[in-house]
DNA sequence: GCGACCTGGGACCGGTCGGTCTCATCTGAG
DNA sequence: CTCAGATGAGACCGACCGGTCCCAGGTCGC
Protein backbone atom coordinates (compact mmCIF):
# COMPACT_ATOMS: atom_id res chain seq x y z
CA UNK A 1 0.00 0.00 0.00
CA UNK A 2 1.34 3.39 -0.80
CA UNK A 3 1.28 6.29 1.55
CA UNK A 4 -1.35 6.05 4.56
CA UNK A 5 -4.14 4.30 4.72
CA UNK A 6 -7.03 6.64 4.10
CA UNK A 7 -9.74 4.74 5.82
CA UNK A 8 -12.99 6.77 4.95
CA UNK A 9 -14.68 4.06 3.64
CA UNK A 10 -17.85 5.88 3.41
CA UNK A 11 -18.54 6.64 -0.52
CA UNK A 12 -19.85 10.09 -0.28
CA UNK A 13 -16.08 10.56 -0.27
CA UNK A 14 -15.85 10.92 -4.14
CA UNK A 15 -13.33 14.13 -5.45
CA UNK A 16 -11.91 14.26 -9.46
CA UNK A 17 -11.32 10.36 -9.66
CA UNK A 18 -12.32 7.99 -7.29
CA UNK A 19 -10.42 5.05 -8.82
CA UNK A 20 -8.22 3.77 -6.04
CA UNK A 21 -5.81 2.86 -8.37
CA UNK A 22 -5.40 6.59 -10.07
CA UNK A 23 -4.97 7.55 -6.72
CA UNK A 24 -1.92 5.08 -6.79
CA UNK A 25 -0.95 6.58 -9.92
CA UNK A 26 -1.07 9.77 -8.60
CA UNK A 27 1.18 8.37 -5.31
CA UNK A 28 3.98 7.01 -7.32
CA UNK A 29 4.50 9.99 -9.37
CA UNK A 30 4.66 12.43 -6.07
CA UNK A 31 7.16 9.94 -4.77
CA UNK A 32 9.26 9.10 -8.08
CA UNK A 33 9.20 13.33 -9.04
CA UNK A 34 12.65 13.71 -6.26
CA UNK A 35 14.03 10.91 -7.43
CA UNK A 36 14.30 12.01 -10.98
CA UNK A 37 14.88 15.07 -10.05
CA UNK A 38 17.72 14.19 -7.80
CA UNK A 39 19.32 11.48 -9.70
CA UNK A 40 18.54 12.10 -13.41
CA UNK A 41 16.48 9.85 -15.55
CA UNK A 42 19.76 7.00 -15.56
CA UNK A 43 20.33 7.89 -12.04
CA UNK A 44 16.98 7.03 -10.99
CA UNK A 45 16.77 2.92 -10.98
CA UNK A 46 13.88 1.38 -10.52
CA UNK A 47 15.05 -0.40 -7.37
CA UNK A 48 14.77 3.57 -6.04
CA UNK A 49 11.46 4.50 -7.10
CA UNK A 50 10.54 1.37 -5.45
CA UNK A 51 11.87 1.50 -2.03
CA UNK A 52 10.28 5.41 -2.14
CA UNK A 53 7.07 4.28 -3.61
CA UNK A 54 6.62 1.18 -1.14
CA UNK A 55 5.42 -0.95 -3.98
CA UNK A 56 7.07 -3.91 -6.13
CA UNK A 57 7.76 -3.83 -9.65
CA UNK A 58 5.04 -4.67 -10.76
CA UNK A 59 2.57 -2.37 -9.12
CA UNK A 60 4.74 0.64 -10.32
CA UNK A 61 4.21 -1.31 -13.64
CA UNK A 62 0.98 -1.80 -13.59
CA UNK A 63 0.48 2.41 -13.74
CA UNK A 64 2.95 3.39 -16.32
CA UNK A 65 3.96 1.78 -19.61
CA UNK A 66 7.57 2.21 -18.82
CA UNK A 67 10.01 3.88 -17.10
CA UNK A 68 9.90 6.92 -19.73
CA UNK A 69 6.49 7.59 -18.81
CA UNK A 70 6.37 7.70 -15.58
CA UNK A 71 9.93 10.15 -15.35
CA UNK A 72 7.73 12.50 -18.09
CA UNK A 73 4.85 12.52 -15.52
CA UNK A 74 7.37 13.26 -12.45
CA UNK A 75 8.47 16.11 -14.53
CA UNK A 76 4.99 17.25 -15.48
CA UNK A 77 4.21 17.27 -12.08
CA UNK A 78 7.89 18.94 -10.17
CA UNK A 79 7.31 21.88 -13.15
CA UNK A 80 3.81 22.21 -12.19
CA UNK A 81 4.29 23.20 -8.80
CA UNK A 82 7.63 24.66 -10.04
CA UNK A 83 5.36 27.03 -11.84
CA UNK A 84 2.67 27.69 -8.92
CA UNK A 85 4.99 28.44 -6.53
CA UNK A 86 7.06 31.01 -8.39
CA UNK A 87 3.97 33.28 -9.38
CA UNK A 88 2.18 32.64 -6.22
CA UNK A 89 1.02 35.44 -4.94
CA UNK A 90 2.17 37.68 -7.67
CA UNK A 91 -0.85 38.04 -10.00
CA UNK A 92 -2.74 40.51 -7.45
CA UNK A 93 -0.23 43.04 -7.61
CA UNK A 94 -0.87 45.55 -9.81
CA UNK A 95 1.89 47.42 -11.53
CA UNK A 96 3.93 44.97 -13.88
CA UNK A 97 6.94 46.10 -13.46
CA UNK A 98 6.94 45.51 -9.25
CA UNK A 99 4.64 42.38 -10.21
CA UNK A 100 7.94 41.18 -12.01
CA UNK A 101 10.39 42.03 -9.30
CA UNK A 102 8.34 40.02 -6.73
CA UNK A 103 8.31 37.05 -9.48
CA UNK A 104 12.20 37.06 -9.41
CA UNK A 105 12.28 37.24 -5.62
CA UNK A 106 9.85 34.30 -5.42
CA UNK A 107 12.05 32.24 -7.54
CA UNK A 108 14.87 33.42 -4.67
CA UNK A 109 12.61 32.95 -1.83
CA UNK A 110 10.19 30.44 -2.25
CA UNK A 111 11.73 27.26 -2.83
CA UNK A 112 10.39 25.01 0.39
CA UNK A 113 7.39 23.61 -1.14
CA UNK A 114 9.36 22.57 -4.92
CA UNK A 115 10.08 18.77 -5.26
CA UNK A 116 13.76 17.95 -4.01
CA UNK A 117 16.95 18.25 -5.98
CA UNK A 118 16.61 21.74 -7.68
CA UNK A 119 15.14 23.43 -10.88
CA UNK A 120 13.12 20.94 -12.91
CA UNK A 121 13.83 22.37 -15.84
CA UNK A 122 17.22 22.85 -15.72
CA UNK A 123 17.78 19.18 -14.32
CA UNK A 124 16.01 17.84 -17.52
CA UNK A 125 17.30 19.94 -19.76
CA UNK A 126 20.88 18.95 -19.37
CA UNK A 127 19.94 15.76 -18.19
CA UNK A 128 18.15 14.85 -21.67
CA UNK A 129 20.00 16.73 -24.09
CA UNK A 130 22.02 14.21 -25.63
CA UNK A 131 20.12 10.83 -25.79
CA UNK A 132 16.52 11.66 -24.56
CA UNK A 133 14.32 13.48 -26.81
CA UNK A 134 10.83 12.98 -24.82
CA UNK A 135 12.24 14.28 -21.81
CA UNK A 136 14.17 16.78 -23.71
CA UNK A 137 10.37 17.56 -25.09
CA UNK A 138 9.15 18.19 -22.28
CA UNK A 139 11.77 20.15 -21.09
CA UNK A 140 11.62 22.59 -23.91
CA UNK A 141 8.04 22.66 -23.47
CA UNK A 142 7.94 23.60 -19.84
CA UNK A 143 10.50 26.43 -20.94
CA UNK A 144 7.67 27.74 -23.37
CA UNK A 145 5.21 27.68 -20.56
CA UNK A 146 7.72 29.99 -18.57
CA UNK A 147 8.21 32.30 -21.26
CA UNK A 148 5.47 32.76 -22.45
CA UNK A 149 3.84 33.81 -19.03
CA UNK A 150 6.67 36.08 -18.65
CA UNK A 151 6.27 37.60 -21.80
CA UNK A 152 2.06 38.15 -21.15
CA UNK A 153 2.55 39.88 -18.51
CA UNK A 154 5.86 41.87 -20.67
CA UNK A 155 3.27 42.60 -22.78
CA UNK A 156 0.23 43.83 -20.50
CA UNK A 157 2.65 46.56 -19.06
CA UNK A 158 3.24 47.50 -22.23
CA UNK A 159 -0.31 48.56 -23.22
CA UNK A 160 -0.46 49.71 -19.75
CA UNK A 161 2.09 51.70 -20.30
CA UNK A 162 4.25 50.82 -17.25
CA UNK A 163 6.73 49.05 -19.20
CA UNK A 164 8.85 51.18 -22.19
CA UNK A 165 7.46 51.16 -25.54
CA UNK A 166 10.88 49.89 -26.19
CA UNK A 167 10.88 46.68 -24.55
CA UNK A 168 11.55 43.47 -26.45
CA UNK A 169 9.23 41.15 -23.77
CA UNK A 170 10.45 37.63 -25.39
CA UNK A 171 13.86 39.22 -24.76
CA UNK A 172 13.09 40.25 -21.24
CA UNK A 173 11.14 37.20 -20.74
CA UNK A 174 14.74 35.23 -21.86
CA UNK A 175 16.93 37.03 -19.54
CA UNK A 176 15.61 37.11 -16.81
CA UNK A 177 14.77 32.99 -17.13
CA UNK A 178 18.32 32.84 -18.23
CA UNK A 179 19.68 34.68 -15.68
CA UNK A 180 18.05 33.24 -12.91
CA UNK A 181 18.57 29.90 -14.11
CA UNK A 182 22.03 30.12 -14.38
CA UNK A 183 23.03 31.59 -11.11
CA UNK A 184 20.34 29.14 -9.61
CA UNK A 185 23.00 26.49 -10.86
CA UNK A 186 26.11 27.99 -9.50
CA UNK A 187 24.57 28.47 -6.23
CA UNK A 188 23.88 25.34 -5.90
CA UNK A 189 27.31 24.05 -6.48
CA UNK A 190 28.43 26.25 -4.11
CA UNK A 191 25.89 25.70 -1.43
CA UNK A 192 25.30 29.37 -1.07
CA UNK A 193 22.89 31.62 -1.83
CA UNK A 194 25.24 34.25 -2.74
CA UNK A 195 25.08 33.76 -6.34
CA UNK A 196 21.06 33.93 -6.65
CA UNK A 197 20.82 36.79 -4.46
CA UNK A 198 23.06 38.86 -6.24
CA UNK A 199 20.95 37.92 -9.53
CA UNK A 200 18.20 38.54 -8.50
CA UNK A 201 19.39 42.03 -7.11
CA UNK A 202 20.78 42.77 -10.97
CA UNK A 203 17.12 41.90 -12.32
CA UNK A 204 15.39 44.09 -10.09
CA UNK A 205 17.78 47.02 -10.77
CA UNK A 206 17.67 46.17 -14.84
CA UNK A 207 13.73 46.41 -14.50
CA UNK A 208 13.63 49.77 -11.99
CA UNK A 209 16.44 51.28 -14.75
CA UNK A 210 15.62 49.74 -18.21
CA UNK A 211 12.27 48.11 -18.12
CA UNK A 212 10.05 50.23 -15.63
CA UNK A 213 8.30 53.17 -18.06
CA UNK A 214 9.85 56.60 -17.26
CA UNK A 215 7.69 59.53 -17.16
CA UNK A 216 9.27 61.75 -19.12
CA UNK A 217 10.42 61.05 -22.26
CA UNK A 218 14.08 59.31 -22.72
CA UNK A 219 16.17 57.03 -23.98
CA UNK A 220 15.50 53.73 -25.82
CA UNK A 221 18.14 51.06 -24.54
CA UNK A 222 16.31 47.11 -24.34
CA UNK A 223 17.98 45.64 -27.13
CA UNK B 1 45.76 0.14 -31.08
CA UNK B 2 43.83 3.64 -30.11
CA UNK B 3 43.74 6.19 -33.10
CA UNK B 4 45.63 5.85 -36.53
CA UNK B 5 48.73 3.94 -35.96
CA UNK B 6 51.59 6.19 -35.91
CA UNK B 7 54.19 4.03 -37.24
CA UNK B 8 56.74 6.41 -36.60
CA UNK B 9 59.58 3.81 -35.66
CA UNK B 10 62.30 5.57 -35.07
CA UNK B 11 62.92 6.31 -31.46
CA UNK B 12 64.06 9.97 -32.29
CA UNK B 13 60.26 10.64 -31.36
CA UNK B 14 60.43 11.65 -28.42
CA UNK B 15 58.00 14.43 -26.92
CA UNK B 16 56.99 15.54 -23.51
CA UNK B 17 56.43 11.95 -22.04
CA UNK B 18 57.33 8.96 -24.39
CA UNK B 19 56.03 6.11 -22.38
CA UNK B 20 53.52 4.49 -25.09
CA UNK B 21 51.23 3.78 -22.05
CA UNK B 22 50.81 7.46 -21.56
CA UNK B 23 50.26 8.48 -24.46
CA UNK B 24 47.21 5.80 -24.95
CA UNK B 25 45.93 7.28 -21.57
CA UNK B 26 45.83 10.36 -23.01
CA UNK B 27 43.66 9.35 -26.05
CA UNK B 28 41.37 7.43 -23.91
CA UNK B 29 40.74 10.67 -21.63
CA UNK B 30 40.92 12.67 -25.03
CA UNK B 31 37.92 10.29 -26.41
CA UNK B 32 36.27 9.65 -23.46
CA UNK B 33 35.82 13.79 -22.80
CA UNK B 34 32.67 14.25 -25.35
CA UNK B 35 30.84 10.54 -24.29
CA UNK B 36 31.29 11.96 -20.44
CA UNK B 37 29.88 15.13 -21.51
CA UNK B 38 27.78 14.18 -23.62
CA UNK B 39 25.47 11.26 -21.36
CA UNK B 40 26.91 12.34 -17.94
CA UNK B 41 28.61 10.02 -15.91
CA UNK B 42 25.62 7.14 -15.57
CA UNK B 43 24.94 7.60 -18.87
CA UNK B 44 28.95 7.04 -20.35
CA UNK B 45 28.77 3.29 -20.25
CA UNK B 46 32.12 1.11 -20.22
CA UNK B 47 30.87 0.06 -23.53
CA UNK B 48 30.19 3.95 -25.07
CA UNK B 49 33.93 4.35 -23.81
CA UNK B 50 35.60 1.08 -25.59
CA UNK B 51 33.58 1.71 -28.85
CA UNK B 52 34.94 5.47 -28.73
CA UNK B 53 38.58 4.67 -28.01
CA UNK B 54 38.91 0.99 -30.01
CA UNK B 55 40.05 -0.69 -26.72
CA UNK B 56 38.97 -3.36 -25.15
CA UNK B 57 37.76 -3.37 -21.32
CA UNK B 58 41.11 -4.37 -20.16
CA UNK B 59 42.91 -2.25 -22.03
CA UNK B 60 41.10 1.09 -20.62
CA UNK B 61 41.02 0.07 -16.82
CA UNK B 62 45.19 -0.89 -17.78
CA UNK B 63 45.23 3.09 -17.40
CA UNK B 64 42.56 3.58 -14.93
CA UNK B 65 41.82 2.58 -11.55
CA UNK B 66 38.03 3.17 -12.02
CA UNK B 67 35.11 4.85 -13.81
CA UNK B 68 35.45 7.52 -11.63
CA UNK B 69 39.02 8.64 -12.53
CA UNK B 70 38.87 8.10 -15.86
CA UNK B 71 35.73 10.84 -15.74
CA UNK B 72 37.46 12.93 -13.48
CA UNK B 73 40.49 13.10 -15.85
CA UNK B 74 37.99 13.40 -18.56
CA UNK B 75 36.43 16.80 -17.03
CA UNK B 76 39.79 18.28 -16.31
CA UNK B 77 40.58 17.85 -19.78
CA UNK B 78 37.32 19.27 -21.29
CA UNK B 79 37.65 22.07 -18.56
CA UNK B 80 40.93 22.75 -19.61
CA UNK B 81 40.48 23.14 -23.41
CA UNK B 82 36.99 25.61 -22.22
CA UNK B 83 39.12 27.69 -20.05
CA UNK B 84 41.51 28.26 -22.85
CA UNK B 85 39.12 28.85 -25.44
CA UNK B 86 37.12 31.70 -22.98
CA UNK B 87 40.24 33.55 -22.12
CA UNK B 88 42.20 33.20 -25.90
CA UNK B 89 43.63 36.09 -27.57
CA UNK B 90 42.40 38.07 -24.48
CA UNK B 91 46.02 38.33 -22.47
CA UNK B 92 46.57 41.65 -25.19
CA UNK B 93 43.47 43.76 -24.76
CA UNK B 94 45.02 46.52 -23.14
CA UNK B 95 41.54 48.39 -21.11
CA UNK B 96 40.37 45.84 -18.52
CA UNK B 97 36.50 46.30 -19.61
CA UNK B 98 37.55 45.80 -22.99
CA UNK B 99 38.98 42.45 -22.26
CA UNK B 100 36.10 41.67 -20.10
CA UNK B 101 33.41 42.35 -23.10
CA UNK B 102 35.64 40.25 -25.26
CA UNK B 103 35.69 37.42 -22.70
CA UNK B 104 32.21 37.40 -22.68
CA UNK B 105 32.05 37.22 -26.46
CA UNK B 106 34.89 34.56 -26.56
CA UNK B 107 32.60 32.59 -24.52
CA UNK B 108 29.26 32.64 -27.22
CA UNK B 109 31.39 32.49 -30.27
CA UNK B 110 34.43 30.34 -29.66
CA UNK B 111 32.78 26.84 -29.47
CA UNK B 112 34.38 24.83 -32.52
CA UNK B 113 37.34 23.33 -30.35
CA UNK B 114 35.34 22.72 -27.46
CA UNK B 115 34.68 19.06 -26.47
CA UNK B 116 31.19 18.22 -27.38
CA UNK B 117 28.39 18.24 -25.47
CA UNK B 118 28.25 21.85 -24.19
CA UNK B 119 29.67 23.57 -21.14
CA UNK B 120 31.72 20.64 -19.19
CA UNK B 121 30.92 22.95 -15.52
CA UNK B 122 27.42 22.71 -15.88
CA UNK B 123 27.11 19.30 -16.91
CA UNK B 124 28.90 17.85 -14.25
CA UNK B 125 27.30 20.66 -11.59
CA UNK B 126 24.05 19.19 -12.56
CA UNK B 127 25.34 15.71 -13.35
CA UNK B 128 26.94 15.34 -10.11
CA UNK B 129 24.42 17.57 -7.59
CA UNK B 130 22.69 14.61 -5.45
CA UNK B 131 25.11 11.48 -5.31
CA UNK B 132 28.59 11.48 -6.98
CA UNK B 133 30.76 13.70 -4.31
CA UNK B 134 33.95 13.52 -6.33
CA UNK B 135 32.91 14.66 -9.61
CA UNK B 136 31.34 17.49 -7.55
CA UNK B 137 33.90 18.48 -6.16
CA UNK B 138 35.80 18.84 -9.74
CA UNK B 139 32.59 21.17 -10.67
CA UNK B 140 33.55 23.55 -7.77
CA UNK B 141 37.20 23.45 -8.40
CA UNK B 142 36.56 24.10 -11.69
CA UNK B 143 34.02 27.16 -11.10
CA UNK B 144 36.50 28.47 -8.41
CA UNK B 145 38.98 28.63 -10.96
CA UNK B 146 37.02 30.27 -13.71
CA UNK B 147 35.86 33.51 -11.25
CA UNK B 148 38.90 33.58 -9.56
CA UNK B 149 40.07 34.19 -13.23
CA UNK B 150 37.70 36.98 -13.81
CA UNK B 151 38.26 38.37 -10.48
CA UNK B 152 41.86 39.00 -10.58
CA UNK B 153 41.22 40.94 -14.18
CA UNK B 154 38.29 43.29 -12.50
CA UNK B 155 40.65 43.63 -9.71
CA UNK B 156 43.45 44.62 -11.88
CA UNK B 157 41.21 47.14 -13.62
CA UNK B 158 40.36 48.84 -10.17
CA UNK B 159 44.17 49.29 -9.62
CA UNK B 160 44.71 50.75 -12.73
CA UNK B 161 41.30 53.01 -12.31
CA UNK B 162 39.81 51.58 -15.57
CA UNK B 163 37.00 49.61 -13.27
CA UNK B 164 34.79 52.09 -10.85
CA UNK B 165 35.92 51.57 -7.53
CA UNK B 166 32.16 50.54 -6.60
CA UNK B 167 32.36 47.31 -8.21
CA UNK B 168 32.62 44.16 -6.38
CA UNK B 169 34.76 41.84 -8.63
CA UNK B 170 33.54 38.70 -7.26
CA UNK B 171 30.00 40.00 -7.43
CA UNK B 172 30.79 41.19 -11.11
CA UNK B 173 32.61 37.67 -11.92
CA UNK B 174 30.12 35.54 -10.49
CA UNK B 175 27.31 37.40 -12.61
CA UNK B 176 29.24 37.07 -15.89
CA UNK B 177 29.70 33.53 -15.15
CA UNK B 178 26.24 32.85 -14.14
CA UNK B 179 24.10 34.72 -16.86
CA UNK B 180 26.48 33.12 -19.72
CA UNK B 181 25.97 29.28 -18.22
CA UNK B 182 21.65 30.23 -17.64
CA UNK B 183 21.56 31.62 -21.26
CA UNK B 184 23.61 29.03 -22.49
CA UNK B 185 21.71 26.67 -20.97
CA UNK B 186 18.56 28.13 -22.24
CA UNK B 187 20.14 28.22 -25.93
CA UNK B 188 20.82 24.41 -25.65
CA UNK B 189 17.48 23.78 -25.13
CA UNK B 190 16.10 25.67 -27.75
CA UNK B 191 18.91 24.80 -30.49
CA UNK B 192 18.76 28.55 -31.28
CA UNK B 193 21.71 31.16 -30.47
CA UNK B 194 19.54 33.71 -29.48
CA UNK B 195 19.15 33.75 -26.15
CA UNK B 196 23.30 33.14 -25.34
CA UNK B 197 23.24 36.35 -27.71
CA UNK B 198 21.01 38.62 -25.91
CA UNK B 199 23.05 37.60 -22.75
CA UNK B 200 25.91 38.90 -24.24
CA UNK B 201 24.54 41.82 -25.50
CA UNK B 202 23.34 42.30 -22.02
CA UNK B 203 26.61 42.12 -20.04
CA UNK B 204 28.47 44.17 -22.82
CA UNK B 205 26.02 47.13 -21.67
CA UNK B 206 25.99 46.44 -18.23
CA UNK B 207 30.27 46.56 -18.41
CA UNK B 208 29.92 49.63 -20.45
CA UNK B 209 27.48 51.47 -18.51
CA UNK B 210 28.08 50.12 -14.71
CA UNK B 211 31.62 49.14 -14.63
CA UNK B 212 33.50 50.88 -16.71
CA UNK B 213 35.10 53.84 -14.34
CA UNK B 214 34.16 57.27 -15.42
CA UNK B 215 36.00 60.24 -16.24
CA UNK B 216 33.08 62.49 -14.32
CA UNK B 217 32.65 61.78 -10.59
CA UNK B 218 29.34 60.24 -10.71
CA UNK B 219 26.81 57.65 -8.96
CA UNK B 220 27.86 54.46 -7.32
CA UNK B 221 26.03 51.44 -8.38
CA UNK B 222 27.21 48.04 -8.21
CA UNK B 223 25.26 46.61 -5.68
C1' DG C 1 69.10 -9.37 -30.19
C1' DC C 2 67.91 -10.59 -25.67
C1' DG C 3 65.02 -10.42 -21.87
C1' DA C 4 62.30 -7.91 -18.58
C1' DC C 5 58.65 -5.22 -18.34
C1' DC C 6 54.77 -2.79 -20.32
C1' DT C 7 50.54 -3.12 -22.83
C1' DG C 8 46.06 -4.66 -24.42
C1' DG C 9 42.68 -8.60 -25.43
C1' DG C 10 38.96 -10.85 -23.96
C1' DA C 11 36.85 -14.34 -21.05
C1' DC C 12 34.77 -14.09 -16.86
C1' DC C 13 32.47 -12.34 -12.49
C1' DG C 14 28.43 -11.13 -9.42
C1' DG C 15 25.18 -7.69 -9.36
C1' DT C 16 21.65 -4.84 -11.16
C1' DC C 17 19.22 -3.00 -14.88
C1' DG C 18 14.35 -2.23 -17.12
C1' DG C 19 10.64 -4.98 -18.13
C1' DT C 20 7.07 -9.16 -18.23
C1' DC C 21 3.88 -12.35 -16.50
C1' DT C 22 0.97 -14.99 -13.49
C1' DC C 23 -1.82 -15.30 -9.82
C1' DA C 24 -3.81 -14.23 -5.23
C1' DT C 25 -6.25 -10.65 -3.22
C1' DC C 26 -8.89 -6.55 -2.94
C1' DT C 27 -12.61 -3.32 -4.39
C1' DG C 28 -16.82 -1.68 -5.34
C1' DA C 29 -21.09 -1.72 -8.55
C1' DG C 30 -25.25 -4.37 -8.83
C1' DC D 1 -23.77 -10.53 -0.88
C1' DT D 2 -21.85 -11.64 -5.18
C1' DC D 3 -18.64 -11.62 -8.54
C1' DA D 4 -16.13 -9.42 -12.34
C1' DG D 5 -12.75 -6.45 -12.93
C1' DA D 6 -9.02 -3.77 -10.82
C1' DT D 7 -4.88 -4.10 -8.31
C1' DG D 8 -0.30 -5.35 -6.53
C1' DA D 9 3.22 -9.06 -5.22
C1' DG D 10 7.06 -11.16 -6.59
C1' DA D 11 9.36 -14.69 -9.33
C1' DC D 12 11.49 -14.52 -13.53
C1' DC D 13 13.91 -12.82 -17.85
C1' DG D 14 17.88 -11.58 -20.93
C1' DA D 15 20.88 -7.78 -21.32
C1' DC D 16 24.24 -5.13 -19.64
C1' DC D 17 26.60 -2.94 -15.83
C1' DG D 18 31.48 -1.86 -13.72
C1' DG D 19 35.31 -4.40 -12.61
C1' DT D 20 39.05 -8.38 -12.39
C1' DC D 21 42.39 -11.33 -14.13
C1' DC D 22 45.55 -13.88 -16.82
C1' DC D 23 48.05 -14.44 -20.78
C1' DA D 24 49.89 -13.47 -25.47
C1' DG D 25 52.33 -10.25 -27.77
C1' DG D 26 54.63 -5.83 -28.20
C1' DT D 27 58.11 -2.36 -26.58
C1' DC D 28 62.27 -0.75 -25.34
C1' DG D 29 66.63 -0.40 -22.35
C1' DC D 30 70.61 -2.81 -22.34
Amino acid sequence: MVGDHQSVANSSYKEHDVRKGEQTRQEIIRKAAPIFNQRGYDGAALSDLMRATGLEKGGIYRHFESKQELAGDAFDHAWKIAMETRFEGTEEIPNTVDRLKQIVRNFRDRRSGLVPGGCPLLNTAIDSDDGNPQLRAKARQALSSWLDRLQLIVEEGRRRGEVGSDVDSLKLATLIASTLEGSFMVSRLQRNEEPLNLACHHLEEYLETKVRARKSKGGARNS
